[in-house]
DNA sequence: CCGATATATCAGCCTTTACTTATATAAGTG
DNA sequence: CACTTATATAAGTAAAGGCTGATATATCGG
């Protein structure tokens, strides 16, 4: 990192790995313990059981995802708070390809972020 | 990687860079010249000129820039189709922070992609 | 208790990638 | 033309990050 020390970890940093990505996509369809999200990315990437317990690992440090431990399984929840961070960055580029809606479903559609009253303005970076 | 030969690149690596993530939001205000976007990122990052360049080289070949020539100068332009891809891919996850909108709306924000009737259902990776 | 299952951590390797310096190419300018 | 400006390419280096194999830590089931 050419900033200096400190490791800012922004999400897109961590949705550029593609296993990252995939078990994203396996918990979009509910919460999945470790073994079933290793035996499908092992199947899809041929990667050990290791290499995925360490995406897991990035992605629960990233605030991605979240665990619940239930015996010795571990069940994993996507978390949408950093997904929602890279969806309001993509805002700022939205205008390029939203042309032909209307005023107002556009408006609704960035209603999303742009709450009714106070809080804080979006981060910047 | 460890995916074999081929090497697929992902919207989402080409935005892994924070120069490159920085370069796009510049050029979301309109297009910019290689020398305007280099002294931003210099002033921004203090990396070099070739630096900057090999960046906008990386969002020329992904298709995230377009560039035009003006005499010496070379006039850069967001992509949009490669930041759709990502917003597209968001899609899966959008459920989760959009509990409350109503109905109407969150089908208005989705119609940007999903048609009204049939068609192929979302792509999968 | 003991082996099996579920999951995580650690250390070291190896590839990728972003950087630097040097240099090339082309276009303006006097 | 020569000089400077605008931008790109090339070669080499260094650091980051993802992988493997080994191993640790629970929990489960007899």
């Amino acid at each position: 990192m050419q900033n200096g020390t400190i490791t800012v970890v922004h999400a897109f940093d961590i949705l550029g790995d593609p296993v990252r990505r995939r078990i994203l996509e396996l918990l979009a369809d509910g919460e999945q313990t470790s073994g079933a999200i290793t035996d499908v990315i092992r199947a899809e990437f041929a990667i050990s059981q290791p290499a995925v317990s360490q995406h897991l690992r990035v992605l629960r440090d990233s605030g991605f995802a979240t665990v619940r431990a239930e015996g010795a399984r571990r069940f994993y929840t996507v978390e949408p708070a950093p997904l929602r961070e890279i969806d309001t960055w993509l805002d700022r580029f939205r205008g390029s390809w939203e042309h032909r809606l209307d005023a107002l479903s556009t408006e609704l559609a960035r209603g999303r972020r742009t709450r009714p009253a106070g809080g804080p303005p979006p981060t910047q970076e």
